[in-house]
DNA sequence: GCCAACGTTGGC
DNA sequence: GCCAACGTTGGC
């Protein structure tokens, strides 16, 4: 089992808005970015965990965990002219964009933000502090265990 | 709102 | 294939 770190703005969608839904399941679609892409079509698999980390805000922070229900497929809203993340290249045979399914686990009882992060000597090699732009990256079973104690759980 | 870092585009 | 110009992301 590998371990994971999704990037999400709280405006465009948060964690709350996860643990809403009735089905608890939610596509995480509309990813443009190739090395991302490939940590989705490639190495994200079933059962994963994933930290939902929420960026642009004032204090950006680790809130909640979530799991991996379904792993790559093709991204169609890529395909979709009216879709925001649409993208002319793509095409039902060669989709290029990839997304997984995810559904809530739990939140963090105390969120964890970047400022800890940025200062904690076991968290120093997480993408976040020095490739904060990647939207999904990967985390170490290490790096896991330590947000999860840093979240309370 | 600013700006640094980074990714993408397009001319050559 | 290089690189300058440009656009986007995200922390502050």
């Amino acid at each position: 089992m590998n371990y994971w770190l999704f990037k999400s703005e709280p405006s465009c969608f948060s964690f709350q808005d996860l643990q809403k839904r009735p089905q608890a399941t939610e596509p995480w679609d509309g990813v443009r970015n190739y090395q991302a892409r490939n940590f989705l079509r490639d190495q994200i698999k079933t059962g994963d965990k994933v930290l939902f980390y929420h960026s642009s805000i004032a204090v950006p922070a680790v809130v909640g965990v979530c799991t991996v229900v379904r792993e790559g497929y093709p991204d169609h809203t890529a395909l979709n002219p009216q879709a925001d993340h649409f993208d002319p290249k793509a095409t039902p045979e060669k989709p290029i964009w990839y997304m997984v399914d995810v559904k809530a686990e739990k939140p963090l009882p105390r969120e964890v933000p970047l400022p800890v992060i940025r200062e904690h000597p076991a968290l120093q090699k997480m993408p976040l502090i020095n490739r904060s732009r990647l939207s999904i990256q990967p985390v170490s079973e290490a790096e896991f265990k330590v947000i999860m104690e840093l979240g309370g759980l």
